[in-house]
DNA sequence: ACCTGAACACCGTTCAAGT
DNA sequence: ACCTGAACACCGTTCAAGT
């Protein structure tokens, strides 16, 4: 045999297409099974659910981070592989919100945090402040992914905070950068880079 | 009329009961009836919908929040308010997640926003900078205590990490960490006032 | 002003039955 | 080994009709 499963395969792919089109909250059985020209019971047979269809997605979109650590503190490491998860995350519409609604389970998400944790094993701290300042910096990663999606998905309708003149009063300063428009300037590189560096600078301050 | 809106408070009322019981996933509106002994649709009269009513929850949950702010520089003051609002959270069983599932529009959580950026509105620093970092430092906050509830919820069984061998030899690391048990102290205070003063301390020197 | 009943258009999952 | 049809037990929301 050498095509194995290209049923499942297919499957996969209608997934993440219709993971693009409809987000992850209206993404349904159903309408997988549509697309595909399936009933929905013969997906059943293929996958055990649709959240086993999640964590095969995560597995394939964690698996295509592809990085060469030139670079050699860690902090450029870890900097270097910011960059690299972000634009993964980006280039499969959604993705984040999966890494969010699904705790780390799938095979390359959990290798992904074994690397991470390699990059600051020799620092001198335990092991849970290890662990949990790589949680939270993948947290970090991952939101911001989030929240750009969000903005991207309410940039044409203009009420991104309530547009009611009780802002003024009881929120003046919101208020004043809202007529500024910093929300168009929000999902961007420089303030992915502020984000990492404060993280990566106050792990620096407080695991040592 | 002396008392407005009886039935209303008593939906609000039976929502965080019912929140408490089931969770946001499984919160329904027949539920939320049940417990009522009232029509699904008679629900709809008081609130237009079930967003409706969990903008309502988030609205309370943050007013419950209450601070002096008696330290001064604004580092003590961001370390205050995050005990405060990670206090509250914890109080109000998966107010975290709701806070998660829907962007800031409740009266309250934009006021909260803006009382977070008086205390840094005096750095030099711009104003999408400020915005971006009331953001940063919010979801730190709202993240540890979703992950907190998701580690109370799991603490029984024990596969918080796929127990399979194959851990051994693809994440090494991260199945030592298992091993030493380490998952059993994520949720602590000492983690929460860690990653705080990461936070505080990147802000630091980055903000200026 | 407030509530009911019934309906619409959906869900995820299971399972006997087919080929 | 793979797929179908039908069913089960749910959803959020609407709306004519009642009091």
């Amino acid at each position: 045999m050498v095509q194995k499963d290209m049923t499942k395969d297919k499957i996969i792919e209608a997934s993440w297409e219709l993971l693009q089109q409809e987000g992850l909250e209206s993404f349904s059985m159903r309408k997988l099974s549509k697309k595909l020209n399936l009933t929905v019971s013969s997906i059943y047979w293929h996958f055990a659910s649709k959240e086993a269809i999640f964590q095969e997605l995560i597995h394939q979109v964690i698996g295509e981070i592809n990085i060469s650590l030139t670079q050699n503190t860690w902090q450029e490491q870890l900097l270097e592989y910011g960059y690299a998860i972000s634009e993964v995350l980006r280039s499969r519409p959604y993705s984040a919100q999966l890494l969010m609604a699904y705790p780390p389970k799938a095979p390359n998400y959990l290798k992904l945090i074994d690397n991470l944790l390699k990059i600051i094993e020799h620092l001198d701290a335990s092991h849970e402040y290890k662990f949990y300042t790589i949680s939270v910096y993948l947290n970090y990663i991952i939101n911001f992914e989030m929240d750009l999606m969000y903005l991207k998905l309410n940039s044409d309708k203009e009420d991104l905070l309530s547009t009611a003149d009780r802002l003024k009063t009881s929120a003046p300063l919101l208020h004043q950068m809202k007529q500024e428009g910093i929300f168009n300037k929000l999902g961007h590189r420089n303030m992915f880079d502020y984000g990492l560096h404060v993280l990566i600078n106050g792990f620096e301050s407080n695991l040592t």
